[in-house]
RNA sequence: GGCCCCUUGGCGGAAUUGGUAGACGCUGCGGACUUAAAAUCCGUUUCCUUUAUCGGAGUGCCGGUUCGAGUCCGGCAGGGGCUACCA
């Protein structure tokens, strides 16, 4: 039937394909108020040097959804460009000499070359790079207007420093107690910094994860609500005895105040810091704390440790004296960087207490009597509360509610919310990132640059030849003069985070004209994204910042809406088995092949292949987009990885999954080849099964890409082919020509470039990308008889074939008399027949 | 330690959301075509029993709800992720 020698060369046609989307900007998005938008995007790429199969994975992905949503109808908005700044170009330059702009300028050519070879359909006249300053001018005039309208501060703090990379780290940019990238365990410093107050939207950033962001993972979503961390406690003033002043502290068990017996201070609390003034022991116990640091992975195992001040606080209630303790397991950044202790409902109280032969008062005592006594462990749980005073009886919450409306009445204290988001350090010391805006001037202090003088640009010429900041080393570029006083100034060196460039560079994709202001008209048509996809490891950082961003954008009037992106799609990584050879040193998949069941190098000695993992540099199980594209073509490989796994696992990539997508792509060629050439005008065979198969091969691949299952449209699509196949002679030529046109359109968002060469070759014109999605015929979708399996308790035993729309009385008699049925019952009674129609027939005996 | 998720053939995974478990692909095996190879095509691939039928078991394990459970509920085990002294 199809020729088996008939090939298709990707070579040939992908490059052709491209050339004539570019030509025809077959993708340039315009505001069109009549028509519905659709807002696909890739998360921004850093340009290391050349796309990986990550990037592949995850273009692919939104491509096929922008694809698909054009053919739809949809006016689509699906833009590309580059998170320019950043520590790898700097370090390329200490190394290698290149400037960074260079080395930046020149991956970029190279992976935007690379993007388009892969066949996505972006709209590159929106293209920009956060390294230049027409990008950072307006993200200078945004610093400026953040400035001004409080969201962004000016404050000595103790920060996360990475001595590696030389420069303060955000919290969010510090895991484990090391650097994000650079795995160096991060040292404390106190420094002078800029702050985002994204504290300012704890509330709104929490609220929002519930009210809009449903179309965000679950799993982002917690992430988040997590590391924003509400607690609802309250806020308790002690008396000190002797002395005037009061100790605040934050608890959210107010309700255990009666078991209270020590207070607890950070090493860093300044009612520490006075009494070690007089007290060196206290003094030389909070230097240990100090020196140990927040970030070592000794904390962990890290023993509670304390000692007393001398000091006492007088318990609200009763009156008692409670010593205070400095102790090394109190975090001087959340509440009040104080707490009371109660040893019996907190193990690490506990830990404490008998350590230093503290008292231990039980206050709560569950159903079984647990918690009455305590021995090794805290009762944590709920009960009643006993040895309590007036809550004596009373539950954990209506104990708390009691506490605080009792403390509320005295004065002692108050009901409170506490975050444990922290505001975001965006300064960072390094050369190649956007220049803070500011002038340092020993009479007016920090000085905004005013507006017109934007924007500050980054010096060229620049050595790398010492560590540290260049922007310190440059002989002139750091002196000017104050923009109020006029007097000898110095510029700020510090430049920004490079997760701000990243946090609202989505808007300025709509208004890529507008040159004076950050964004123009266009961005309240297009915003929000509809579709955003990116990995996980985002969750927090770049997802975050960008919601904060979008608040302040909204506060300054550019922006009508809270939430930039509607719906978030997170995706797998790519992974590849990983090989090593007998001397214990990684093999790449290019250097090993199979034989006869095992694994060699290519000089015949034996290799041993590892875990699957993530595609790395270190293991190298990496394979190159580009290479797969040379040897099979973009469409194959398109095809392979969107077909194996639900976009949200992990994808094992494979070079028997690559070569059986290839197959298909010749093979789905012929077919259509085949379909082609007896296809006629004229009049259309409805009642043709491969007609029905591709009715409804339209209607469930539109579905599964709505659901974000590409894996199951391309499975149905196999099947579709399957039957096309078998099919082929009973195909009247109308028949042909009107399957294989609805074929071709609903399957270019996978297969872009052989559906536009096989649209060409069916005789259609224009482009198959601009084509409208089949209607689709409703009748044709369900067929006039229906197939039902027939359980005898619960066990399947015959099946019927009947008309779709039988009576049930009916359907019961003839699944009566089948014969799976009959020697099944052996002549029993049937005591019910329960018939579900169009599903199945369920006989119990 | 806390929170969350996952577990279906040799493998990746389907299953109309409580209704024929294993679609589709990959791999393997058998065969056709060919002098041969490549390519292509056909068959087969959950396990047990059987020559074949007929049958039995089966979605990590134990139990429950239901006419009917991969799907819902309770418990357990294994794997993964996030977070971590947050009072």
């Amino acid at each position: 039937m199809t020729e088996s020698n008939i090939r298709y060369s990707a070579a040939l046609i992908e490059p052709k394909w491209q050339a004539k989307w570019a030509e025809q900007k077959a993708f340039a998005a315009k505001p069109d108020p009549n028509r519905e938008k659709f807002y696909a995007l890739a998360m921004l790429p850093y340009p290391s040097g050349s796309l990986h199969m990550g990037h592949m994975r995850n273009y692919t992905l939104v491509d096929a959804v922008a694809r698909y949503r054009r053919s739809k109808g949809y006016n689509v908005l699906h833009p590309m460009g580059w998170d320019a700044f950043g520590l790898p170009a700097e370090n390329a330059a200490f190394e290698r000499g290149v400037h960074p702009a260079e080395w930046t300028y020149r991956n970029i050519d190279n992976m935007r070359s690379e993007i388009k070879r892969v066949g996505i359909s972006i709209d590159w006249d929106r293209e920009f790079a956060t390294c230049h300053p027409d990008y950072y001018k307006h993200q200078q005039k945004l610093f400026l207007e953040f400035l001004s309208e409080d969201l962004i501060y000016q404050k000595e703090s103790v920060v996360n420093w990475d001595p590696v990379e030389m420069t303060v780290l955000a919290n969010e940019q510090v895991e484990d107690g090391k650097g994000w990238r650079s795995g160096a365990p991060v040292e404390r410093k106190i420094m002078n910094q800029w702050f985002f107050r994204i504290t300012a939207f704890s509330e709104s950033l929490l609220s929002a994860i519930e009210d809009q962001l449903d179309r965000w993972p679950a799993k982002v979503r917690t992430m988040q609500t997590n590391w924003i961390g509400k607690s609802q406690g309250a806020e308790l003033t002690f008396q000190l005895v002797g002395r005037k002043d009061v100790l605040k502290i934050y608890t959210t068990r107010p309700d255990t105040i009666f078991g209270a017996s020590f207070m607890g201070l950070s090493a860093g609390h300044p009612l520490a810091k006075e009494v070690a003034k007089a007290h060196p022991e206290v003094a030389s116990f909070i230097k240990e704390c100090e020196a140990l640091g927040t970030s070592e992975a000794a904390i962990e195992k890290a023993e509670k440790k304390g000692v007393d001040t001398g000091l006492k606080a007088i318990h609200p209630v009763t009156g008692a004296e409670i010593p205070i303790w400095v102790a090394n397991f109190i975090l001087m950044d959340y509440g009040t960087g104080a707490i009371f202790a109660c040893p019996a409902g907190d193990q690490r109280d506990l830990d404490f207490a008998r350590k230093y032969g503290l008292p231990v008062y039980p206050i709560m005592e569950g159903s079984n009597g647990s918690g009455s006594e305590i021995l090794d462990e805290a009762y944590t749980g709920d009960g009643k509360l006993i040895n309590s005073d007036f809550l004596n009886g009373l539950s954990m919450s209506e104990g708390k509610a009691r506490m605080i409306q009792w403390l509320e009445e005295k004065g002692a204290g108050n009901a409170i919310t506490n975050y444990r988001l922290r505001d975001w350090g965006l300064s960072r010391q390094r050369y190649w990132g956007c220049p803070i805006p500011i002038v340092h001037c020993e009479i007016c202090g920090a000085v905004p640059v005013p507006a017109d003088q934007l924007p500050v640009t980054l010096p060229e010429d620049v050595a790398f030849d010492k560590p540290g900041n260049p922007l310190d080393h440059h002989p002139t570029w750091r002196h000017t003069s104050c923009p109020k006083c006029g007097n000898a100034a110095m510029r700020e060196t510090d430049t920004m985070d490079t997760f701000v460039d990243s946090s609202w560079y989505f808007l300025r994709y709509c208004s890529p004209n507008a040159s004076l202001e950050p964004l123009d008209g266009e961005a309240k048509y297009w915003m929000n994204v509809d579709q955003y996809v990116g990995g996980v490891e985002h969750a927090v950082l770049h997802l975050l910042y960008s919601r904060f961003f979008m608040r302040g954008m909204k506060q300054l009037g550019y922006v009508e809406q809270d939430e930039p992106f509607s719906g978030l799609f997170t995706q797998g990584m790519v992974t590849h088995e990983t090989y090593q050879a007998s001397d214990g040193s990684w093999l790449a998949p290019e250097e090993v092949r199979q034989v006869e069941g095992r694994w060699e190098d290519l000089d015949g000695n034996d290799v041993s292949v590892g875990p699957t993992i993530k595609m790395s540099k270190s293991k190298r199980n990496g394979v190159s987009p580009m290479d797969i594209i040379e040897a099979y073509g973009a469409d194959a490989g398109r095809w392979f990885s969107l077909s194996d796994s639900p976009p949200e696992r992990d994808f094992e990539w494979s070079e028997a999954g690559v070569e059986g997508a290839w197959r298909f792509t010749q093979r789905f060629y012929r077919l259509v080849q085949a379909l082609i050439k007896g296809a006629k005008s004229g009049e259309v065979d409805v009642g043709n099964p491969a007609l029905k198969g591709m009715h409804r091969l339209s209607n469930d691949v539109a579905a599964a890409i709505e659901d974000f299952a590409f894996n199951r449209a391309i499975a149905k699509t196999y099947e579709f082919i399957n039957l096309a196949e078998k099919e082929l002679a009973s195909i009247n030529p109308a028949t042909r020509y009107e399957i294989v046109r609805r074929l071709l359109i609903t399957v270019a968002p996978f297969i872009p470039h052989l559906a536009e060469e096989l649209w060409e070759a069916l005789g259609e014109s224009g482009l198959v990308c601009k084509a409208s999605w089949p209607e689709i015929n409703e009748a044709l979708l369900v067929d006039d008889s229906v197939t039902l399996p027939i359980q005898v308790n619960g066990k399947r035993r015959d099946q019927i074939s009947v008309p779709k729309d039988m009576d049930t009385k009916q359907i019961e008699m003839l699944a009566l008399q089948t014969e799976g049925v009959r020697r099944t019952l052996a002549g029993a009674e049937p005591s019910k027949i329960i018939v579900v129609p169009g599903r199945i027939i369920n006989i119990v005996v």
